[in-house]
RNA sequence: GGAUGGGUGGCUGAGUGGUUGAAAGCACCGGUCUUGAAAACCGGCAAGGGUGAAAGUUCUUCGUGGGUUCAAAUCCCACCCCAUCCGCCA
């Protein structure tokens, strides 16, 4: 959602900034709305203004004992002329609100001009690529081969895009999950939350989800939405609020199953469990106040680096180009970790400054000397938990198909050093 | 699912048709007093929009959406949510 005044005051900007992402311009339809929109208002309120004039007449007439049917029959024509210009207007209001929120946010000046993920721009990396005896597995050629992984099952249970783990694997994932929040709450500062997986529509549209991508959604009954990421429900904390400076940045983590329907990616990664209806992910998210929030997406990408570091998996960090980010991006950091099965690195993590995007549609302010301005948002991946089980399987396998299990997680798996 | 009672400003809470955008208290901000603080006292304090250089002015908003009326927080209808009890249940 844009802030029409922005738009005003620097049309070309704004103009300029859109066709980073391969629009066309859009400014002076937008302006157009806006100049209409407003004349139309003018001319309705000052028609409320005189009827509200004549309705407090009406009350001194009679408090006076006077007749005040002239007065009544008056306002009475009044209100159909009201009541047509309030159609008109809330229709072109409606239309200006649509264009509005239908425009991706602007890349910020450090992101680069790209048509594709081609174009994306490498940061750094992390890590020496191990070199192998033999041919690195893939992860489901390794769980299937320990029995601990079973998609047939989970075909039959569910269907396609589905998976079961078995035994230490299915206890891997979780110790993953588990490591992964303990990190954020104890090196981080983040706050854990638990949460919701079924969200209203409301909370759906607030983060960009509706109405544009519903078809990646699960729909269930009476009106809920299952979450296709914590972001959801974690930046929704910031709706309809309106904070003080000294509450902010608030830094929040949670654990939560994911669902998508990944319905345009029919085809792609269809062996495995990289690309699943159903995942479970750690999410970050962070209420920044405007100043503050490039500090903070690199903050939040380093607390989702450090996690990889810690289970000691190679990535690198690509700064995505600008039509390559989600619409709500202004910028946007992937960490892709090292699948050596697969050959290729693969995206395991995403951290987005949504600006002030989601803020706008939320109505999440916060206060400041000059008045009440929205507050920015950011949310990142750290990580996914799926994902990243894939990668310790596939960095950590060993020649006889064993995985060893990262020093770090050996905690949260009662020691245990090796799974098969 | 059934019954009852409710949803008012950051919070508590008055308010059943017209000087109520809304009493009072708390919180918060500024000031007086004080060596400093507290207390006391004085003043300020909703959001969003139109217009305006600004001061200002004006419109909208009392869960949401409709309706009645010259006029709605207040009356009518529908829906949502909350509390309590009953039923069901992890």
């Amino acid at each position: 959602m844009h802030d029409i005044r922005v738009i005003r005051d620097n049309p070309e900007e704004f103009d300029r900034l859109v066709a980073l992402r391969d629009l066309a311009p859009q400014s002076v339809m937008i302006l157009e709305l806006d100049s209409e929109n407003r004349a139309l208002i003018t001319r309705k309120e000052a028609l409320l203004s005189a009827r509200n004039n004549l309705s407090a007449k009406v009350a001194e007439v009679k408090r006076s004992g006077g007749d005040s049917a002239e007065i009544i029959a008056e306002v009475q024509q009044m209100k159909i002329e009201i009541a047509k210009l309030e159609a008109v207007q809330s229709a072109v209001a409606a239309d200006l609100h649509d264009v509005l929120s239908g425009i991706p946010n602007l890349p910020d000046t450090s992101v680069p001009y790209g048509k594709d993920e081609n174009d994306n721009r490498l940061i750094r990396d992390w890590g020496t690529l191990r070199t192998f005896s033999t041919l690195p597995k893939q992860h489901f050629e390794l769980g299937e081969a320990l029995g601990m992984m079973n998609f047939q099952w989970a075909t039959q249970l569910a269907g396609a895009r589905f998976n079961t783990l078995f035994g230490d694997l299915a206890r891997l994932e979780r110790a993953i999950g588990n490591f992964m929040v303990d990190l954020h709450i104890a090196k981080h500062g983040l706050t854990e939350v638990a949460l919701p997986v079924l969200v209203n529509s409301t909370t759906m549209y607030n983060t960009g989800q509706l109405p544009k991508f519903s078809e990646d959604l699960y729909q269930v009954s009476d009106d809920y939405w299952l979450i296709p990421t914590a972001e959801v429900p974690l930046t929704n904390f910031g709706a309809d609020r309106i904070f003080s400076s000294k509450e902010l940045p608030i830094r929040l983590t949670a654990w939560t199953q994911c669902f998508r329907r990944e319905a345009g990616a029919a085809g792609r990664d269809m062996r495995g469990m990289l690309r699943q209806h159903q995942f479970s992910k750690v999410e970050m998210v962070t209420i920044a106040s405007p100043e503050n929030s490039m500090d903070e997406l690199e903050r939040m990408t380093d607390c989702a680096e450090n996690i990889l570091k810690a289970l000691e998996i190679p990535y690198r960090v690509m700064l995505l180009c600008s039509n390559d980010m989600g619409p709500g991006a202004v910028k946007t950091y992937d960490i892709e970790a090292w699948l050596p099965g697969q050959d290729t690195y693969r995206e395991i993590s995403s951290c987005s400054n949504c600006g002030a995007y989601q803020a706008r549609r939320m109505a999440g302010r916060m206060k400041t000397d000059q008045g009440n301005v929205a507050i920015h948002t950011l949310n990142g991946s750290g990580m996914a938990v799926g994902r990243t089980l894939v990668a310790v399987m596939e960095n950590h396998q060993q020649d006889d198909g064993s995985i060893a299990v990262p020093e770090r997680l050996r905690p949260y798996m009662a020691g245990q050093e090796c799974i098969g």
